[in-house]
This record gives structure tokens, sequence and C-alpha cells, in this order.
DNA sequence: CTCATAACGGGACTCCAGTTGCATTAAAGG
DNA sequence: CCTTTAATGCAACTGGAGTCCCGTTATGAG
């Protein structure tokens, strides 16, 4: 082992450590959705957040680590989820959030650049997959809520039919590169709540 | 304008040449899924090609380009589409095709670095698009079929439908990082073709 | 307040991906 | 077979991403 960073500012993470940390994670945000993932310079990035490019270097090391840092800020705060009562409903909702977050010229291309990074790096990918999972638990109480009204069978994943719902919007995004309208986000849920009630996710 | 490449080995595209692409290309592919995208070094491909590393930067210049031309290479040999006279029959082996292709030791981490190359350079991007089209043309005949027999509705997509089936698959791959099983892929194809009789790709 | 030291900044340095120049090989046409 | 020149190979070169050294700043503890 010993490939081990001491990961810099968890001893002293007061005033200065902390304000860097999110100058440097913003101006990486800013980066990685006007650039992309591959054309990301760590001393670009330190000069836009007004900090030394060895400061970058040594806290994060390379470009995967920024990113995967960067997820994890990500995944702290979350989204107020709707309750509207009825499956096809919360869905649609959800699918809206997700059709307007990857149509949106800023968080689009971030969503894409932060997918790409963790396609890269297992340290990336880990920090992609807590944060989906963290975005997936939001929205189970939906599904849960769904099954006591009866409105699916019993032993419906929560899981497997959120990710249904998304799956087909970020086809869209990394695959084929059509439009993420309202129509594909409505279309969705239509068709992941009638497999569902069908028993497809059971 | 002016960095248009002459596109090298299109007025001699004989022996040499041809032999040349062919070994770098089936070398790039090697990389691709042995290393990923990011970590890929022409100069590396090159000796596996047994070529001069000089070769491969004049006639692809970076590896986005090489990886557009991998992909117009693979776009050509199409696979064999199977009939199995229903709906669901076709598209889970449909669904079991995209399986075993993503769950491949090989073909799984070369879709992901070409999906990856895509995300990163427009170029590749087109050739990403083109290729999936191709792919998706290729089945929509199961879909016109399964019209024709009645078993879904007349105004269903086949694009739609085809994509529906293979989302849930590709999202596992470049997101969740869960394993693509038959299960998975099964569910799939039931999920699709459920809501496809429901009308939800109509 | 004072001290020890974690974290930062600037600049010199290194190393290798990508470029360039030129000689060599071999397609394509006659 | 001979000629032309596209395509290749080799080796020297270059630029900039990433590293290192050391002096400076400011955090947290006593």
């Amino acid at each position: 082992m010993s490939d081990e960073r001491p990961e810099p500012g968890t001893v002293r993470p007061g005033g200065r450590t902390a304000k860097t940390r999110e100058a440097v994670l913003r101006a990486a945000g800013d980066a990685l959705a006007e650039d992309g993932f591959d054309r990301l310079d760590l001393a670009e990035i330190a000069r836009r957040a007004g900090v030394g490019k060895t400061t970058v270097y040594r806290r994060w090391g390379t470009v995967p680590g920024l990113v995967a840092d960067l997820l994890n800020e990500m995944a702290a705060d979350s989204l107020p989820r709707t309750e509207t009562g009825s499956l096809l409903g919360d869905l649609t909702a959800q699918a809206r959030l997700v059709q307007s977050t990857l149509s949106d010229p800023r968080q689009g291309p971030l969503f894409k650049a932060l997918i790409t990074a963790a396609s890269c790096d297992p340290q990336t990918a880990d920090a992609l997959h807590r944060f989906y999972d963290t975005r997936t638990e939001e929205w189970a109480p939906c599904v849960t809520a769904a099954i006591e009204r009866g409105e699916i069978p019993a032993g419906t994943s929560p899981t497997e039919l959120i990710r249904a719902v998304s799956a087909p919007l970020y086809y869209r995004l990394l695959i084929t590169g059509d439009p993420i309208d309202g129509a594909a986000a409505d279309r969705a849920a239509q068709a992941a709540v009638t497999a569902a009630k069908a028993g497809a996710f059971a």
C-alpha cells in the first residue's frame, strides 16, 4: 500500500482550508461543464479558484481525484421530493426533474463529464455509485407508498423501478445524443409505471 | 476551417495502408478494452501494431480521432438478428445479446471506453450515434412485425422501443456499476414489451 | 498572546506525449 | 519494368502537465 495520501485538510479544516476547497470545487464544476472531462487542466482550475496550482496537486493529486471529491460534495445536498398521491404522478415528477437537470446547459454537460470521469477511475466510480444510491433512496418512498396503496405488486423493487425511469434519459444523454425533452420524460415515467403495475420489477 | 486533415490513406488504400489500418485499429481496440480511454497512449498502440508512432499520429492525429475510425469500422459488420415469432421473444433475444456483450470481459470495457471517448469529442460522438442508429435499425423489423401481428399499437415507435430495452443495461454499465446479468436483461425486455402493449411508445 | 506546524504560493525543474524533418519503402499508373 | 509520389519509419526536438523545494501564511492548541 503506502500510496495513501495523508488527505490534507483533515487535520486543520478551518477557515482558509475550507474556503480553498469550496473555491476549487466550484471552479472544477464550472470547468467540467464548459470544457469536459478530458480537457481539464488543474492549473487552469487553480487560476480560476485564485489558488496556487501546487495546492490543487497536493490536495487532490489527479483530475479523477478532484472529481470524486466534487461528487462527494454533491451527494451531501439532497433534492426535495414531490408527493403527488399517485405513482405515475410521483415518477413523472422524478422524470421531469432528471430531464430538466440533464437538458440544463450547465448541469447536462457537468453530469456527462462526471460519468465520463467515473468510467476512467475506480475511486471516482465509487463516488458516482454512492451519489446515485443516495438519489435513488430519496425517491424509494414513492414506490413503497404505491405498494401500500396497492397500485403495484408487493415484491416490486424500488431501486429497479426508480432506475427504470432515469435510464432512458441517460441513454439519450450518453449514447444517442437525442434531445432530452418533456415528452421523453413523460414517456419514461409512463412506461416504467405500466411495467411496474404488470409486475415487471417484482 | 483549415484544421482539416487530408485523410491519409484515401489516395492509396492498397496493401500496406490497409494492413496498417487494420493492425492499428485492432491494437486500439485491445488497448481500450484493457486500459480504458484516458490511459491510452498512441505510442503504445503503435508499438503493439508493429508500426511507427509517427504513422499513427499522422493518420489519426488524436485519441478521439482513432476511436471514431474504430467505431466506423465496427458499424460496418452487422450482427445476426433473431426472429422468434413473438415480440417478447425477439426483444429478449436482443436484451440477451446486449447483456452478453456488455458483461463480456473484453467487450464491456471496450464499449464503456467508446462511450467515454464519444462524450469527449464531437467527431467521435457522431460516429457513436451512427453506430447505434445502425444497430437500432437492424432490430426495428421485430417491432414492425409485432405491429402487423397486432401485438402492439400501430403508432409504436420502433426506435423508442428498441432503445428502451437497452437503456437499463447501459445504465448499469455506466452509472450504477451493478452486474449486468441475464435477470436484468429479461426484466428489461419484459418491461419494455409490457409498456409497448399498453401504448407507452405510441 | 505565543508557539508549533499544517496548509499555501511561487517558481524552477523534470519528463514524456505529441511534433517535425528527412530518408526509405512501396503503391498505382503507364 | 520504370517512374512518380503517397505512405511509412526513425530520431531529434519541443512544450506543457505534473513535481519538487523552500519560504510564507495562518490555524488551532496550550
